[in-house]
RNA sequence: GGGCGGUUAGCUCAGCUGGCUAGAGCAUCCCGUUUACACCGGGAAGGCCAUAGGUUCGAAUCCUAUACCGCCCACCA
């Protein structure tokens, strides 16, 4: 073994770098098969039977359609440093890297980026043809992705690069959805999502964003619906004869209660109307809806909404007598008149000019989204509001709908804003949806107890139990279509309208009818598409659904419990993320998974004909199915309707669904699907270490470990890594606004690979964010300078040693004599320790900057040149002559300790920077434990 | 509004379950050095440990409030 020198002059990364890493992935040292003892790569089955621990990180697959940004990088050399640091501890590890599909942003940067340069419209072509050419595109930036993870040094095995949408993966991904469907675990349901008319596409949450802009907010009148007694009316049975008739020649009168004897009047319907309210002793302005005429009394009795028209439900009379009773306490005589007349029901309108009513009499709501009233369902109130306590239960008409909604309560319902009334458009507002299923699920606890209280914010909210039943639950109305047409039970002229052009229509109808009071102008988030920034219209849609319920305890308990050796059994650092991390899944609602995209997963499901999801008349969503030219409603658990399997079923008329699976679905089964592609699962899975951004703790990691769970029965990692933010130069978020922006290619051609890399790790901690500085880089590359200078000194001095002094791992404290030289010894030993354990504990950011601080200002500054006078002769600048001189022995002493400490040096710094400790590492004389390369030398 | 974290030198951060005069690096200033390194060495200056209470023989550390900063969640229709 011949001790080389260091050339001359300072570190150049330039230099060094590309040879160290073609050399490494030349050999395929990456590979968990490569034997450092041969330099050769073993056959799978040989690596599997090999002795060695397996260790293995699948890295975190970013998205495919461009280059790894500087957080993915950062992720990366976390990643790779405890790959190296294992690898050096003598295991078998297997880093698997592989890149994303990122359905619905893939697909929105394809059609930005590639199709639109090329004035092609993402519907002008088929959409196979499309997928061909994303995938193109996506294989195309592939490469150069892989690029940049093999020069920041990401020691993965890159012959198993995968793609999300590798056929494989496809495979394996596909036949979980067809499992969990068996098992009931999967389902199709309607429920209110973020749709994008301009993409035509669901979106989920993050992928909105809000936007702040002016915006108008109209208060409206719903007029009370107690009025609507007045439609009964009674008359003599002439004019019932008449009516029956069909004589246009007869008259027909309004008999007001309380003085029968006067009439007011023909009556048909559209007329308007004034009657007299016994109780409030008013006149109310009515228009005529409708009038129908009973022959049998009785009969008029059975109707359903007759009984609505009592506020007490034990007033309504059971039959015709049972009314007159009640009438003739009204008043003398009245009730024999009605004896001998038939019935006619009048159904009135609302009053025609709601804003002439009484403070009593109507409720006033405020709302910016006026259009989507004609789906309202209820008008919420807080309930502490004094304001509406006594309307609690009753009900309202909405304008221009002419339909009736209770009034009920949330604690939702901000009782400052507005008029403190909310009007509940549970199919077009989620908050909305979220009122009408608390709502919902109130009634549903009815029988459990007597009183329903619900505690929010330290208020008690306590409604009567009859007071809910009476209510009853409150459903939705779909009134806008996935086209942002207006549908279903919408007044004729606007049906079939983009309900933004007939707007101005609505607000006049809305203004001539009295209804509209006041508008006004505020600002107000409204939620627009990230990638199409078209508004984002929340509607009702079917969809298909993970059941979430019976994966949360097992998943929370993957964390809570806690296993032999007194940890979890799979860890979270940082460790109070854990509590992120139950609160998260303790309220997941069940997922949902489709997409109405073409990148992605199709979803493996086959339907016996064309379907189509269509809003009725009722406002009710309806999948239907063309089934031999024939349109009925869509059956999910009729196999001659639809099927849920990987093949499509043999008939031709069958067809593939057209939505793909949410991203996570796939990535969530990441893990194993990757192992499973390259038959590795038995030897690595559950793998050791997941390494991502702590912002996707909840929708990844929690993922994975969901699948882990269906899929395995067990946990998918033992650790989970979660880096902070990459932040720009001024350690503000990066953004191009700011101009704070690092050009990774730059940074890394100024200052070197290895000082990038030491500002991701030091000082840093997991789940915080830092920020990248060029005083920070500048440092770093002085620093592996300084590492570059001391090696090479030490080096320097050690070519006269004899050979067997060069193995210096076996030393021991006892075998040192000079106090100088027993200080390094010990520096090095402890300073060991301390790295150790401060990897063991994923503390990067410790262990770096301990190495720093050690290797700089202890062993060079201090250390190295406390043994200067031991290892070379001083001489007098002036004279010549000789101020000190070693002896031997010292010598031979200092010499071996400096090489212990050199070699102990460059391997603790590896992990962290690679490509200096890996360049030094060729001149440093080797012993038993040592390889050619720090990659595998023993820790 | 709810939750989590933070607040220590100009900047970036250590400081574990309370115990020497509160530490590093960078930046600043002064001095020095060319037999590893000017991408160097030595030294100096710099802190009421956010604020106010409390527990204790003793608090940067534990407790309680407050303020400010950051992030996450929910958001005013």
């Amino acid at each position: 073994m011949k001790t080389n020198r260091l050339p001359d002059g300072p570190y150049n990364h330039k230099e060094h770098e590309e040879k160290i890493l073609k050399n490494w992935l030349d050999k395929k040292m990456y590979k968990p098969e490569f034997n450092p003892e041969t330099s050769e790569v073993m056959s799978l089955e040989e690596m599997k039977k090999d002795s060695r621990t397996p260790w293995s990180l699948i890295c975190p697959p970013p998205n495919a359609y461009g280059r790894p940004h500087i957080g993915n990088l950062s992720g990366y050399a976390y990643q790779d440093a405890m790959a190296r640091y294992q690898r050096m501890n003598g295991k078998k590890v297997l880093m698997i890297p592989g890149k994303d599909h990122a359905g619905l942003e893939g697909e929105g940067v394809f059609v930005r980026e590639v199709l639109e340069k090329k004035k092609i419209r993402k519907f002008d072509l088929e959409r196979e043809e499309f997928y061909n050419m994303m995938m193109e595109f996506n294989q195309e930036n592939m490469k150069k992705a892989l690029k940049d993870e093999q020069e920041i040094g990401l020691s993965a095995d890159f012959d198993r690069n995968l793609f999300t949408l590798d056929e494989r993966v496809v495979d394996i991904v596909l036949s979980t959805f067809v499992k969990m469907f068996d098992d009931g675990m999967i389902y199709k349901g309607v429920r209110i999502i973020n749709w994008d008319p301009k993409a035509r596409s669901t979106l989920a949450d993050n992928q909105c964003e809000r936007l702040e802009r002016e915006g108008t907010i109209y208060n409206l009148r719903y007029p009370l619906v107690k009025h609507r007694l007045w439609k009964i009316n009674f008359y003599h049975e002439k004019i019932l004869n008449s009516i029956r008739d069909g004589s246009k020649t007869v008259e027909s009168r309004v008999l007001n209660p309380d003085e029968p004897d006067r009439f007011f009047g023909d009556i048909k319907a559209g007329d308007d109307l004034i009657c007299f309210d016994k109780n409030k002793g008013n006149h109310l302005h009515m228009k005529v809806k409708a009038v129908r005429v009973y022959e049998d009394s009785n009969e008029f009795f059975k109707r359903e909404d007759f009984s609505k028209i009592y506020t007490n439900k034990n007033d309504v009379p059971n039959s015709y007598d049972e009314m007159i009773e009640q009438y003739e306490k009204l008043a003398d005589g009245y009730g024999e008149k009605l004896k001998k007349n038939g019935a006619i029901a009048i159904e009135l309108e609302f009053p025609v000019k709601p804003s002439e009513l009484q403070n009593s009499e109507f409720i006033e709501v405020a709302t910016t989204r006026p259009e989507t009233m004609f789906g309202d369902t209820a008008v919420a109130v807080n309930p502490s509001d004094e304001r509406y306590k006594d309307l609690i239960g009753k009900k309202v008409i909405i304008p221009l709908a002419n339909r009736e909604i209770p009034i009920i309560t949330s604690h939702r319902v901000e009782k400052d804003f507005g008029t403190g009334a909310l009007k509940i458009t549970p199919a077009h507002a989620l908050d909305d949806y979220q009122i009408m299923l608390e709502w919902n699920e109130q009634i549903n606890n009815i029988p459990s107890s007597r009183r329903v209280d619900s505690t929010e914010g330290g208020r008690r909210e306590v409604l009567s139990s009859s007071v809910l039943e009476k209510i009853g639950k409150i459903g939705y109305i779909n009134v806008i279509g996935q086209d942002i047409q207006l549908h279903g039970p919408v007044p004729e002229k606007y049906k079939g309208q983009v309900y933004m052009k007939v707007m101005p229509e609505i607000i006049k109808d809305l203004e001539e009818s009295g209804a509209l009071v006041k508008t006004e102008k505020l600002m107000q988030n409204i939620l627009i598409s990230e990638r199409t920034k078209a508004i984002v219209e929340p509607m009702m849609s079917s969809q298909w659904f993970v059941d979430v319920e019976r994966l949360k305890e097992p998943v929370i308990d993957m964390v809570r419990n806690v296993s032999e050796d007194g940890h979890p059994r799979l860890r979270i650092h940082p460790e109070n993320m854990e509590k992120a991390f139950y609160s998260w899944m303790e309220n997941l609602r069940d997922w949902a998974i489709s997409r109405s995209l073409w990148w992605g997963y199709r979803m493996p499901v086959w339907y016996a004909g064309e379907v189509e999801e269509r809003i009725n008349d009722e406002g009710e969503i309806q999948s239907v199915i063309n089934i031999d030219g024939e349109w009925i409603t869509l059956d999910p658990t009729n196999k001659d309707h639809m099927r849920v399997q990987l093949e499509k079923p043999e008939a031709s008329s069958w067809h593939q669904d057209d939505n793909v699976l949410d991203t996570w679905f796939s990535s969530g089964q990441w893990p194993f699907a990757t192992l499973t592609v390259f038959g590795l699962m038995d030897t690595f899975y559950p793998t050791d270490v997941m390494e991502t951004g702590f912002d996707i703790l909840e929708n990844w990691v929690s993922r994975m470990m969901m699948f882990s769970h269906i899929t395995q029965d067990d946990i998918p990692f033992k650790d989970v890594y979660l880096h902070g933010l990459v932040k720009g130069t001024d350690g503000q978020k990066m953004s191009k606004s700011k101009g704070n922006l690092v050009n990774i290619d730059e940074v890394r051609e100024q200052y070197g690979t290895d000082a990038v890399r030491m500002v991701y790790f030091y000082q840093n901690s997991a789940g915080s964010d830092y920020a990248m500085t060029f005083d920070k880089l500048k440092n770093f590359k002085q620093f592996n300078n300084k590492i570059w200078n001391a090696s090479k000194f030490v080096l320097m001095n050690l070519e006269d040693m004899k050979e067997e002094d060069k193995s210096v791992y076996d030393l021991k404290e006892s075998d040192l004599k000079i106090d100088e030289v027993k200080a390094l010894y010990n520096h090095v030993i402890e300073t060991k320790e301390h790295i150790t354990k401060n990897i063991e504990d994923f503390e990067f950011g410790l262990a770096t900057s301990n190495l720093y601080q050690n290797f700089w200002h202890e062993f060079a500054d201090i250390h190295v040149e406390a043994l200067k006078p031991l290892i070379y002769t001083f001489k007098d600048k002036e004279t010549g002559e000789t101020i000190s001189e070693p002896k031997a022995e010292e010598k031979a002493e200092a010499q071996k300790v400096l090489l212990f400490a050199l070699k102990t040096y460059l391997k603790m710094l590896h992990p962290f920077i690679p490509f200096v400790t890996e360049t030094i590492w060729s001149a440093v004389p080797k012993e038993s434990g040592d390889y050619e390369s720090l990659l595998y030398t023993k820790w």
